[in-house]
DNA sequence: AACTAGATGAGAACAGCGTTAACTTGAGAT
DNA sequence: ATCTCAAGTTAACGCTGTTCTCATCTAGTT
């Protein structure tokens, strides 16, 4: 045993080290980007050795899979939170729009990996979909909810889905790039990403008129 | 010299190992993806030695940028080609919705770079931000048209912009969804993501239904 | 025709990476 | 007290991005 760290005597198990490589690559994500974040480096950060991680991780593309998984958990968690106590149908759906943009800010790591099909292999992960399909499944319940007040135009639940999600995606994505890219500040490009920022509830309102009757 | 390969008789230099890079980059992220991708690997393809890129391109983060720069003056040149002759303010706005989402589905790979911070870095590159900023003029440019025509709701042409790009962007993006996930075929959101694939007009007028009075 | 400068290519080398295989440790069940 | 298995370690493989130094080709000047 190499006496590593300040830990406790018998520290040779973690304790939680799956929980502590999904933070701290979190932690990297966010501060840095996904192309420069290493596996070993993770290791080292934490104090364990450079293929411990790999007892909870097949790969590191297992370990993004992780990562959005949680990500899609939190994203249900705070959906189904928010869609309580709503007065009406409209009030929900504006509601669970605004729960899908803070959700893509304040976690704006796990969303990206969310559509990085380079990083994820949806198809490889069940226990991914079922996450993500838990989310989508809500957004139907509120279109649901909706229809049964007349508020739609006149089409599938799924096609309804299909058209808010498209406008509430878009509009995350954008504002992400807010962030990434400063050097757009002073030009129209950037003028638009601002309106979006800063007027999230004439933004969600906007984007309600593609499918409000 | 190694007689490396069956090319004339002087062919130290590859004539345009520049745009050859760029195509086979291109060519590798439409079958396979980002991360996989490897100047050395793409070098020996080409039959250059593992150092020829960097004559070309000063990082693996500027080979990306060159591949965006190039996609959007593709993008650029099918806007303008796309609003030549076009008979009303409403036909040239579709027009120019159906050229972005024909570029995110032909061009799917460049497409993506356009979004992607973690592999391109916008801030360093002045040429990608023009390339872009013609882009986004062009939309600027089919607003104003339909305002004179008071075709949208009373605001300013950046607020217009941002509300279709986001929508466009999202449709894009989860279009893109379709090819990398089978495993969502039989799910709602299967349903849902093949609607915005085949009714692609639908989607469209949709998406206008935001800004349109 | 010879010379030169600069662009383009090659080759060797470095540190870091993902991943695998074989070994060690420790905690809980019998 | 022993056994078992999950969790952690060490060593090693081949590959990668990148840099440095050197070679070669091209084009233009004298």
């Amino acid at each position: 045993m190499t006496e590593t760290s300040d830990d406790l005597p018998g520290s040779y198990h973690h304790g939680d080290l799956r929980l502590a490589i999904l933070k701290a690559a979190c932690d990297h994500l966010r501060r840095e980007n996904a192309e420069s974040l290493s596996l070993r480096a993770l290791a080292r950060g934490i104090g364990v050795s450079q293929t411990a991680p790999y007892r909870h991780f097949d790969s590191k593309n297992a370990l993004f899979a992780g990562i959005a998984t949680w990500g899609f958990q939190i994203l249900g968690g705070q959906m189904q939170a928010s869609l309580a106590d709503q007065p009406s149908p409209m009030e929900s759906f504006l509601t669970l729009g605004r729960c899908y943009l803070n959700f893509s800010r304040e976690h704006a790591e796990k969303y990206q990996l969310f559509f990085d099909s380079s990083l994820v292999e949806f198809g490889e992960y069940p226990r991914l979909q079922e996450a993500s399909g838990v989310c989508f499944d809500h957004l139907l319940d509120v279109i649901r909810l909706g229809q049964q007040d007349r508020l739609f135009v006149e089409r599938e639940e799924e096609e309804i889905a299909a058209i808010v999600w498209a406008g509430l995606h878009g509009t995350a994505s954008l504002l992400q790039l807010k962030h990434g890219r400063q050097g757009l500040i002073d030009r129209p490009v950037g003028k638009a990403i601002r309106f979006l920022a800063e007027e999230q509830d004439q933004t969600l309102n906007l984007l309600l008129r593609s499918v409000l009757k």
